[in-house]
DNA sequence: GTACAGGCAGTAT
DNA sequence: ATACTGCCTGTA
């Protein structure tokens, strides 16, 4: 394991790795003596000397200060991932101010500084949101832990065992059993599918990259196992498309309670309705298509960011664990 | 026992 | 276009 690089500080304002990668999306990271531990495909990252660093405050300096501390480390050795994990890229202060019209998001900002949408490696990503569908955290860890326990490569880091995430065509040579066997259940069929159309050539990721939003995500919608929410989660969180706001049924809820008015199809903002926990009905095909649109409206060419902090805020007041 | 969980596809109206 | 249904699996 050797070392990538050092952050500085004046570079990367903001970040928190432990908000982020907590986040919810990032299934195989996992902490060890304060240690954070992850799989990126074929690389397995890790970040420490957070022992030191307090992140939870409102002063931002103090922040700042802290993340001096941070150690980026991983195997094989890439320079710098975490500029490119952590989005560093990024112009966060752009983005930030481009929610100011917004009050719940600009709260949660401020709420919960440093916290960033991370990139993952696109067909992970893949894999990983078609096994998410329609179940808990726990499970989709359970599910890709086991893919990787399985299919993956066993790598000791500090005396301790970790698996990078199978390639598409070891994958694909697996039995709809044996993908049952790790607890996919009915998504087996999905995973197959999305393998399949990644080793024949139907998914390209270079191709998928270079589309924009909509034509990115008709593409994706083509394969089976991959509907609207898992979609725009691939687009979002792997495929550069900033744009794309995944629509789950908390999110949904939160955004019936505090943007009633992006459901309807002229987008004004008419009265609100009366709070209520619950909208009133699933979001159908249709329902996500309009509702999407309209948050891309609203909220701008980095929406997805949006979503990030307004899932985050949500988990949080929730009390959810991960 | 049985309801439910961070969807999706297939079918019927 | 929308409504309804089944689906693996584990937990409460």
């Amino acid at each position: 394991l050797k070392h990538s690089s050092y952050p500085r500080t004046d570079k990367y304002p903001f970040l928190n790795p432990e908000i982020s990668i907590n986040s919810g999306q990032m299934f195989l990271w996992e902490k060890y003596n304060n240690s954070w531990y992850g799989a990126y495909g074929d690389y397995i990252l890790k970040l420490s000397n957070l022992a030191s660093t307090s992140y939870i405050t409102d002063n931002r300096l103090d922040i700042k200060k802290s993340e001096e501390n941070i150690e980026f480390l991983s195997f094989p050795e890439v320079k710098s991932w975490e500029r490119h994990i952590f989005r560093l890229d990024d112009d966060i202060e752009k983005i930030f101010s481009s929610f100011s019209h917004d009050a719940l998001v600009s709260e949660s900002i401020s709420k919960y500084p440093g916290l960033r949408l991370m990139r993952q490696e696109p067909y992970q990503c893949m894999i990983s949101f078609v096994c998410a569908s329609n179940t808990n955290i726990l499970m989709i860890r359970r599910m890709l832990k086991n893919l990787s326990r399985k299919y993956g490569s066993k790598v000791i880091v500090d005396g301790r065992e970790f698996f990078t995430f199978p390639c598409a065509d070891r994958l694909n040579k697996a039995t709809d059993p044996e993908l049952r066997m790790c607890g996919l259940g009915y998504r087996s069929k999905s995973v197959k599918a999305v393998t399949e159309a990644i080793v024949n050539g139907n998914i390209d990721v270079k191709h998928l990259l270079s589309m924009n939003y909509d034509d990115a995500k008709q593409e994706l919608l083509k394969v089976y196992g991959i509907g609207n929410k898992v979609a725009d989660c691939i687009l979002l969180f792997s495929l550069e498309k900033l744009n794309a706001f995944p629509i789950d049924v908390w999110i949904a809820r939160v955004l019936y309670r505090h943007y009633s008015w992006l459901f309807s199809k002229y987008e004004k903002k008419g009265r609100q309705r009366k709070r209520t926990e619950l909208p009133d009905a699933k979001i159908t095909f249709n329902k996500y298509r309009i509702l999407s649109k309209n948050l891309r409206n609203y909220f701008g060419e980095y929406c997805g960011y949006a979503q990030q902090y307004l899932f985050y805020n949500m988990r949080q007041t929730a009390g959810k664990k991960w």
